[in-house]
DNA sequence: TGCTTAACGCAAATGACTTGCATTAAATAA
DNA sequence: TTATTTAATGCAAGTCATTTGCGTTAAGCA
């Protein structure tokens, strides 16, 4: 995702471009890895301001929420061309991620609807470690 | 699972019987739902004591956390004979849980084992209308 | 250039959960 | 049975991520 992009859906959404954003924009978009909020920090930003913009990118589709099991919420940078439905695999030892193109699921989903189940929905998220780390 | 074994398995970890721990077990049993810990709460009871007793249950493997996407730690009561991978598909409405038994992501691991990946894990959640819900 | 209102930053609140500590009572040994 | 040990309890207070209130600042439009 590039800064101009990231700027532009902001804006088309409604969300005024300040000093702060931009700042915070530039910080995330710079993470490579699930980061926290926390990971946003620095020395002229107010941690509170971070929250709020985090929900203005998840607003604009800049970044999605993946929960790990921890216990804060955990963001990755959205990659156009990749909004369609995938799942990752996350590093354990460093963290990294990468997507998992296709989702085998969609069987098990028609065995659960057969069963008169409606609107399924899936989260899945696999873990392990990378090649590098291995 | 039965609450004379439940307090068996507990006895087998070390953990003692107490009173609060009977009453605590009893709420916990009672469960037919991912509950969280404000669910067992009763006038005689400190939350503390539940906390420190939900802990304790894990360890004896009577429940097990399952976390959807809210603030708080859910946890479903083991089903003994449901001691091998299995995953759920809750229901978003009445919040009741089916187990869906084996799993078919061993193809997919077995995909990113050859990437490299090692010690490969997954936490997969189904959710929808439950057919009586639908 | 002035107006409206979103965004900011500080302080304080929230809510789930944990920890410290003195007291009580299981489980075990005597 | 009784004494002993130490886990478990209950209260108060503390964490920690995240949210909310509010007065002030500044983005973006008229």
């Amino acid at each position: 995702m590039k800064f101009d992009e990231a700027l532009e859906r902001l804006s088309r959404k409604g969300h005024r471009i300040t000093e702060a954003r931009k700042r915070i924009l530039k910080a995330t978009l710079r993470q490579t890895k699930p980061f926290a909020a926390g990971d946003l920090m620095s020395a002229d930003l107010d941690l509170v301001t971070i929250y709020r913009n985090l929900k203005a990118f998840e607003d604009a589709g800049l970044i999605c929420r993946a929960d790990f099991n921890d216990e804060m919420a955990r963001y990755m940078v959205s990659e156009p061309g990749h909004d369609h439905h995938h799942h990752h695999i996350v590093c354990r030892r460093c963290q990294n991620v990468q997507t998992i193109d296709g989702c085998m699921l969609a069987a098990l989903e028609k065995t659960l609807a057969r069963k008169g189940f409606k609107q399924i929905q899936h989260r899945l998220e696999f873990s392990g470690l990378c090649p590098k780390c291995a």
